[in-house]
DNA sequence: TGGGTGACGACGC
DNA sequence: AGCGTCGCCACCC
């Protein structure tokens, strides 16, 4: 069908048709172009097209994401020629450079945006629960579908779903594994260990006597020094209360 | 329309 | 502590 209308258009009597003819037809199409990318899981798919990075996989064989991507999306994307600001964005920011890399969330249902929009708020060296995005989505009982939306994020890393994690503070599930999950929160500064040796006994929070304040024990803010003096480890809000003291406004460990 | 599914969570042993 | 069960919600046939 389309064949026979670049056919008739290349009939038209008196008008030459340019060369490149084809690629300028894509091209104000929008027709979805990839690169690879170094980031801190290894070489991976960036693929993007006009309103932004519309995918993220781990590199592989070219076909085998070209496919996915088509059945996923129902669109081609082919190998790009160039580099483009949005794919130079995303390859900075897969670098580790703090820049903002417009985003392609145009196959996303409003919830599944809503998700991946709180869970694109949580920084390095954090992490959230499941039911804390739900929480603050205010859907408290929609954990589960957080965590199914969290599973169709098209842009991992990007979008830093690995950011959130069980309640119980394991990890969780993971498109690329729970283990690659662990250590990209590992690499950030979230020290598992620590926390694990804190939360077992079902210790939940995590109280700091010199601002006043008690956190959830993945919070920025304590990451790194849970577990270490001047940190007391507490099992419920009542505890913290009773220590006098407030919740965090970085980590928000209970409903406003 | 309705029943099945899933990166969850609370509870009961 | 770890496992099964069950409720929850959004999505997909």
């Amino acid at each position: 069908m389309g064949e026979s209308n670049f056919g008739a258009l290349r009939t038209a009597p008196n008008r030459p048709v340019a060369p490149d003819f084809t690629a300028q037809v894509f091209t104000r199409i929008g027709l979805d172009r990839y690169v690879t990318a170094a980031s801190a899981i290894g070489e991976v798919f960036v693929a993007w097209r006009s309103g932004g990075v519309s995918a993220l996989r781990i590199a592989g064989d070219a076909m085998t994401f070209e496919s996915w991507y088509g059945e996923r999306f129902g669109r081609r994307v082919v190998p790009a020629r160039e580099e483009d600001p949005i794919s130079a964005a995303a390859r900075a920011k897969l670098g580790g450079d703090e820049v903002e890399v417009p985003i392609d969330l145009g196959e996303c249902s409003p919830f599944e945006r809503r998700v991946l929009e709180k869970a694109a708020e949580i920084t390095r060296c954090n992490a959230r629960p499941y039911g804390w995005v739900a929480r603050e989505l205010g859907v408290p009982d929609a954990t589960r579908a957080v965590g199914n939306a969290l599973g169709r994020n098209p842009v991992p890393l990007l979008i830093p779903c690995h950011r959130v994690i069980r309640t119980d503070f394991t990890v969780g599930g993971y498109v690329f594994g729970s283990e690659t999950k662990r250590t990209l929160l590992e690499a950030e500064g979230l020290d598992f260990a620590a926390i694990e040796r804190v939360t077992r006994g079902g210790f939940r929070y995590v109280g700091d006597d010199d601002d006043g304040t008690f956190c959830l024990p993945t919070c920025g803010t304590v990451a790194t020094r849970v577990g270490s003096p001047g940190f007391v480890a507490l099992r419920s809000v009542d505890e913290a209360h009773a220590h006098g003291l407030r919740p965090c406004s970085t980590c928000r460990p209970i409903a406003a």
